[in-house]
DNA sequence: ACCTGAACACCGTTCAAGT
DNA sequence: ACCTGAACACCGTTCAAGT
């Protein structure tokens, strides 16, 4: 009597049938259903409809995929923010910034790839690089030194990451549970006047959202600003 | 014949012999020694002679206790960074910010716990609050309106705990794995003449450091101490 | 009421094969 | 050269006991 049990055995592949291109876009189908922490060997396998082991051939650790993942999440981000010239210089970057921000928004897994699993060991982009060049040059146009223009950047792009992370995080957890305490969360109006007014008007503590984000925003680009104007004085 | 193989095999514990406040103890001596990620439930049993399961009686998912564990670290944080008003405001609520930022470098649990893992979705703790409107009252009398006053605390909350996180991720990954790639880092001088220079002075992109906390908290001040000019003129 | 091992379904990774 | 299952050591969690 044949064994129905094995009817529902894959079939082996043929030689060559896997290649590394299709194991990362798997990977990132697998990701975009299951989020990065959600991809997981065995399961990115039975997508590719493939041995488990097979991928090991091609990437010796997970560790390697991820990697490989990460160094195309980061040609798609540089690709989505590339730094615009305009006549005016804040436009400019509170543009690139917004733009920066709104893709890791938009693209979970971006986030979780370039800033949480963290691409920080590694180089920089030349992408990057060149943004970054591109972005000095335009704040030095404006009447900043190199210096401190590169500080502005540099305050500019961590501010972004800085608020993408806060906001991914707290999608994260949030979405997973709710989870209140009851009552203790009330604010008394008599031992804190101030601010059990404002949260009744809808303010929210330590959140990380877009009047966050343009708010520190404003503050580095004025910043920038008075630091042109004090130069114009002086010069 | 005695089987001796049996002989390391741990005494059951007495009834009782457990404590809630045990499993926490253990739990952040075992993250201590192994980070939060590598704390896990065998782990952490045997850290406590314990049955795995047993703990299981306490705590009836992993997350319940990191849940314990996380409201323990917000009550260090909060004792660990009260808001300390002075005849400065500048200097107290700059204070305060470093406080915050210095207490989550020298605990990465906290960081972990707090920051990481999100406490997010749930409120805020009472004595948040009362940071909160404390800072807020300064600022106020400082000569701020209620709103700005609160838009100008949350944003050094969000700018600290965005640096804070940003680092720390910089930390796990980069102690992990260096990975350079091989003289794609290389800055052209002749197309990047401006970053070219600044790189070699030692400037680098992208990363969350004492120079970027301080500059970004600075605009945020700055931007402050405009307000209350600006109000001042008018009023 | 409290503590426990066996057992299950998952995971990453290695090894010794198969073709 | 490439694909594979069996196997191992880990993990979180459940269950049916033991005391």
């Amino acid at each position: 009597m044949a064994r129905q049990a094995v009817a529902d055995k894959r079939q082996r592949r043929q030689r060559g049938s896997i290649s590394v291109d299709e194991i990362i876009n798997g990977a990132f189908e697998v990701a975009n259903e299951a989020s990065v922490d959600g991809l997981s060997m065995p399961l990115l396998a039975k997508h590719l409809d493939v041995g488990v082991t097979s991928i090991y051939w091609y990437f010796r650790k997970k560790d390697d995929l991820l990697n490989a993942m990460t160094d195309r999440a980061l040609g798609q981000y540089d690709f989505a923010t590339p730094f615009v010239e305009g006549q005016d210089w804040q436009e400019s970057l509170r543009n690139h910034a917004r733009k920066m921000r709104q893709t890791f928004r938009s693209n979970p897994i971006l986030c979780d790839l370039i800033l949480i699993r963290g691409t920080f060991g590694r180089e920089a982009t030349q992408a990057a690089f060149q943004k970054l060049e591109k972005a000095v040059a335009t704040l030095v146009e404006a009447g900043l030194s190199p210096e401190d223009a590169f500080d502005t950047y540099a305050s500019i792009s961590v501010h972004t990451q800085g608020a993408a992370v806060l906001e991914r995080l707290q999608d994260r957890s949030g979405g997973a549970e709710p989870y209140r305490r009851s009552g203790t969360s009330v604010i008394d109006p008599e031992t804190m006047p101030l601010i059990a007014d404002l949260t009744e008007k809808g303010h929210r503590i330590g959140i990380a959202d877009d009047i966050n984000f343009e708010y520190g925003l404003n503050c580095i680009l004025e910043h920038a600003s008075r630091l042109i104007a004090a130069r114009g004085e002086a010069g």
